[in-house]
Formats: structure tokens, sequence, C-alpha cells
DNA sequence: CGTTAACTTGAATTTTGTCAATGCCTGTGG
DNA sequence: CCACAGGCATTGACAAAATTCAAGTTAACG
């Protein structure tokens, strides 16, 4: 870590909070911009580029990552449809941003957002709010690379695919992979080898199931979320109720 | 990591941008509080506490961490004089706050700590940049988590430290060292003993000094931000200009 | 100044990474 | 629609890095 005070300013922003009906909603910036697409593989922008948009993800998944000096590839983050990414204080973007599948994205002005957040005190907290979750996220992946070993990742990142499939945060059991296993490994701070070891380890103990290589099914729930690690010990096998239906500032 | 889009809301935010003299700063919603003390050791708050209060550090140390469910720690961040701490959309904490050395923080109820950010067009931006910025720094430690081995992640930790020690962020020769082998080892994802390892080695080899286990001297200022690893391959050797004052692009 | 916790050092073990070979989807073009 | 190629994934054997366990050593604090 070269730097933490002082850090130039820019966040990604991620967060699937729907459009709240007809009323005003950061998703609702958006929607009167043209969607643009990007092929499988195709650069949004990289790091240092001059930071002149924010994006809202219509459609399909992207990756955030950065590049160590020798080539190394740290994966800091998958953005799913309704996430914004490029939101910044910053003039350039801080990572780079490919898309993982197609993806079609909301293009905006990063100066026009900023005084559409800045004027609106509707969309000011729920900015704010998608802030704090993405930092909530970051430290729960800190933790994860901290302290979890390959098994204890894998199973994680399973759960957390599995919460993406259904709106709510209930835990589904069909998931769906987007993304190679180099993405992966990427992320959970692991090389393929070991993701698809531990992967086809998973397998063959029944813990979840295959059908071809993005598509799984979980098999044995409570198993996954014991082994994910993050258990209070007690809290293991319910699973239902886990709605987190956040408090919203008063305005 | 058990969720990441429809997470509880709450941050830590970190920055030392200082009271903007009679401005109006963050810093200044704070300073008719009194002074708390807290010894080394003892915890601000817990995980899972209602999150009554926001607070700012004075002076001292301060450490977030999480718990798994075995005992293992996972440090996510230090804080120091002038960060924020517990500034949240959620009614509880996400984490655990421990003074690390002997702390004195300022409190402040976060509802009306939010009424004041709220109605404050100055005060905003600031709060925004903070977090945008506590979130480029969990990325950078994301990468470190992921990708950097033992050697890279201590002189990443030496280097931070030492930008730490000068207000702006440029490389104090003279590193203090608050805290304890194993904090750092729970704060970079190894053990103890990896920690202890790696700190004889460069001091073995004549990259850092040492005068008690608490402070620390830069002998070797290229070597160490060599081997701290995201060196931009040509930026290697140089040091004396390293303000990291972004080039700005042609507008 | 002694006690105790923190740190260091060493040896053995485990986990994960590396290198290399093979197998299998998937999407392209015939 | 099928065949095939090339990329992606799996598997295995070995190597390296970090952890674990077990003593020692040092330094902080009463």
């Amino acid at each position: 870590m070269l730097s933490a005070a002082n850090l130039p300013r820019q966040s990604v922003v991620t967060s699937n909070v729907p459009a709240g009906d007809g009323k005003v909603s950061l998703a609702s910036v958006f929607s009167d911009r043209p969607v643009e697409s990007f092929a499988a593989g195709s650069p949004i922008f990289w790091e240092g580029d001059k930071a002149r948009h924010v994006f809202e993800v219509v459609e399909g998944v992207l990756r955030i990552f950065k590049i160590l000096g020798d080539g190394r590839r740290a994966i800091t983050g998958f953005l799913y449809p309704g996430d914004l990414v490029g939101v910044s204080m910053r003039d350039v973007y801080l990572y780079n941003a490919e898309a993982v599948t197609a993806v079609k994205v909301r293009r905006f002005s990063s100066q026009a957002f900023q005084e559409a957040i800045n004027q609106s005190p509707e969309l000011r907290p729920q900015l704010f709010a998608k802030l704090c979750d993405e930092m909530a996220s970051a430290q729960d992946q800190m933790v994860l690379l901290s302290r979890k070993n390959a098994e204890e990742r894998i199973c994680s990142f399973l759960v957390m695919l599995s919460r993406r499939m259904s709106s709510d945060n209930n835990l589904s059991m069909n998931i769906e992979i987007p993304m190679s296993r180099l993405d992966m490994a990427d992320y959970l701070g692991l090389t393929i080898e070991t993701v698809s070891r531990t992967v086809t380890s998973l397998i063959g103990r029944g813990i979840i199931g295959q059908s071809g290589r993005h598509d799984m099914t979980i098999k044995k729930v409570d198993t996954l979320l014991r082994l994910a690690g993050d258990a209070d010990a007690d809290e293991v096998e319910s699973s239902p109720r886990k709605h987190t239906r956040p408090a919203v500032w008063p305005t």
C-alpha cells in the first residue's frame, strides 16, 4: 500500500438497489442516456485515463482491477447491472474497467453527475449509502484475502454469486459464474490451478454440482455456508431472513 | 464474503486533511466536543453495537477489525489523528474498534453528525472525498493482500507508515510503528513469525535500521520503494519527486 | 531488577504456486 | 448442423512460500 490518507479521490460505487418505482433514484439519473455496448473483454477505461464519465451498468458484468509493475493483476470487484462505476472526486481513474461478458452501459459526464447529486437531497443519501455498502463489501473482501484459505475463499465467492442471483440477498440454488477461472483467481488472490482443484474437490464431496463451467448448483447449502468461514458459530443453518433493508438518511 | 450488493451500510472514514484554518471543515464539527481518553488495548465499540456515535481521533492510533467464527482476526485499518470512525448509514457498527496506543477521541451523535453533513454544502464534499479516499485505500490493500508476497507487504506497510509521518505524503526516514507485530500480521494477512523474519531480513540487508521494536529508519529508500512492489517499472529509482503529482491531461 | 509478554529464531509441515501435459467446451467456419 | 481449432480448464508432480510448533531471547513495565 503506497498511501492511505492522502490518496487521490475516486471510487466505484456498487449496489443493486433498484429504482424506487416513480421516485427519483440514482438509476433514474441515467435513464435518458443512450445505451452503449461493449464486447466481452473490451476495456471501458484504463487506470490513469481522464475521468470524464460515470457509468451505470445496464446489462452484463464488468471487472475492475489494478496491475502491479510486473504484470500481476488484482481484480478488486465485479460490477453487475445497477452498479455505478467511475464515481470520482479525482481527475483520473484509479483502476481499469473491462467487460467480462458482453456489456451494456449508460454514460454520464462526471461533472453533470456531481451536480445532479449535489442538487438533489434525495439522490445524495442514496449515493452515500452505496459508497458505504461498497466500503463494507471491500472490508469483507479484505477479511477474505487476509485470513481465509483457498476453500473458504471459493465457498465465500460462490455464496456471494448465489446471493446476486436473487434480487433480495437470499441464496439461489443455481449459480451462474460469468467470469473465467482466471478472473476468479485474480479476485480471490489464488491461481487458476488452485481454483480449479478446490472447485473439483467441492464437487467431489457433493457440496456443489456442475452443469458446464459457468453454471453450478448448490447441493448442500449449510455445508457451503459453513465452509465460507464467516459463520457466527450459531447462525450457521438459518438462511431465509437476511433482508438487511438499509436505513435511509433523514433529509 | 457473505454479501456484496445489499450489505448493511456503514463505513469508516479515514483521512488526515487538516482543518482548513478558519473555514468550515469536517474536523471543526467536533471541535467543541469534550475529549475522551481510552487506554491502549481498550475497545471503543464492538461489531454489532448500536451505532450511536461517530468518533474523531484526536490523538493516538486505533485499529478496526473483524473476527471470524473461529477467532481469526483481520485488521482492516489503522486510524490516526484526524480520521473519523463510525460514519454510518446503519444502526449497528460492522466492525470492532480498539485503541492501539493510548487514544483521545471526540464523540458526536450519529444523528447530529448526519444532519450537520446534510445541511452543509461545504462539509458534504469533504465527507464524500474522505469516503472516496478510503475506498481507494481499501482497493490498494486488496491488491496487497491478493497479490503481494510477505516482503512486498512489509515494505508497502513501512512506506505507508513513513508517509503518515510527514503531513504531505513524502517519505519520512524515521518510521514510528505504534502497533505490535501481531497487529501488523493481522493487517497484512501474515503470521507474527513471518513478519518478524521479514523485518529481520530487511535489516540484515541494510534496507532499514532499527532503534527499538517500534522505531525504524529507512536506509535505502529506493530499494524499499522497489520492494514495495507497485513500482511502475520506470519510476523505480527516482525518489525525491515522489509527490504523486499526477500527470494532468491536456484540457 | 525481576517478571512477563512480546518478539525472534529454527525446524518441520502444510498450503499454495509453478511447470507441464492432457482434456474438454465453445464458438467459428465449412 | 457438424467438425475442428484454440482457448480455457483440469490434473499431476514438484518447488517454494508461508504457517505451525517449539524453544530461546529481548525489552517493557511495574
